[in-house]
DNA sequence: TGGCTAACGTTAGGGCCACTAACGATTAAT
DNA sequence: ATTAATCGTTAGTGGCCCTAACGTTAGCCA
């Protein structure tokens, strides 16, 4: 049931996506940039749940296609520190704008009101189970040793 | 939002299945073929929602693991007959539960009422993009030339 | 200070699911 | 009888999630 409204979702995303040459990975690291500020990708990984070898790939294709910027941290030599380029935000606003379509024409088989009685509905199920899960998973980074 | 709800009921429901050596692919064409009765694989996919080319490849495993049998249609030498064993019954049988446990532990930060809700509301987006999807989409099977 | 531990980045690979392409064989339609 | 459509099969792609292993660098503390 939930499977099948998801790969519904999926599907939609994916078209919608692959007009401008992105995909969810892409969309969610430009979204976790932005609200970070630079960061390393680390932390990137950690904000947008994204695997850190996953991040990596990402990061590769976001600097070729010339939305993303890495650049050595002077204070930490480990790090990369990713920053948006203007291109990079003019993406992240386009797939935004995308997104927002997507929702609509997901729901719109539903009233606003179902819209935001499903949202809540979800977002209680996630709640119920972080707080179960955090007990004994960790986070969304490599797994511990 | 729905993708994080989903991507944790896959989690969910990969790691139930894999402990019986089962995935998603397996159950589905398990209930159809019990839905069904003896069918072709054509039929299954379009039952199930599978691709035909891994309606073959899953059938391959059943038939591998003892759960389903493959025999060839007398009156149309195209198709094969799929048909399920008892243990393929058994099999069946035991994803059921599973998924009855899964969907309880799914759906346990919410009330009973919640959850028929979120039910309803899934399955109003659904009819409602069905209905849309069918006028230009083929329907889950191969595309057409 | 030296040594252990942990974090960071990177590469490589596996699994599941959705999807496309191409092919031979058979059947149905015109 | 030709054409078109269906069935099964193999092969392969791409997206997302996840694990493993390795070298490098920082931080801790004995």
């Amino acid at each position: 049931m939930l499977a099948r409204v998801a790969s519904l979702s999926h599907r939609i995303v994916s078209e919608e996506f692959a007009t401008v040459g992105a995909r969810g990975y892409h969309y969610r690291l430009l979204a976790a940039i932005d609200e970070l500020g630079p960061a390393s990708q680390a932390d990137l990984g950690r904000r947008s749940g994204i695997y850190l070898s996953d991040v990596v790939a990402a990061i590769n294709e976001l600097v070729d296609q010339g939305f993303a910027e890495r650049t050595a941290d002077p204070t930490d030599r480990r790090r990369n520190v990713i920053t948006l380029t203007d291109a990079g935000e003019g993406q992240l606003r386009r797939l935004d704008e995308q997104m927002v379509q997507i929702q609509k024409e997901l729901m719109s088989p539903l009233s606003d009101r179902e819209s935001r009685q499903l949202l809540e509905l979800l977002e209680k199920m996630l709640k119920g189970h972080r707080l179960s899960q955090s007990e004994h998973r960790a986070p969304a980074t490599a797994p511990r040793h």
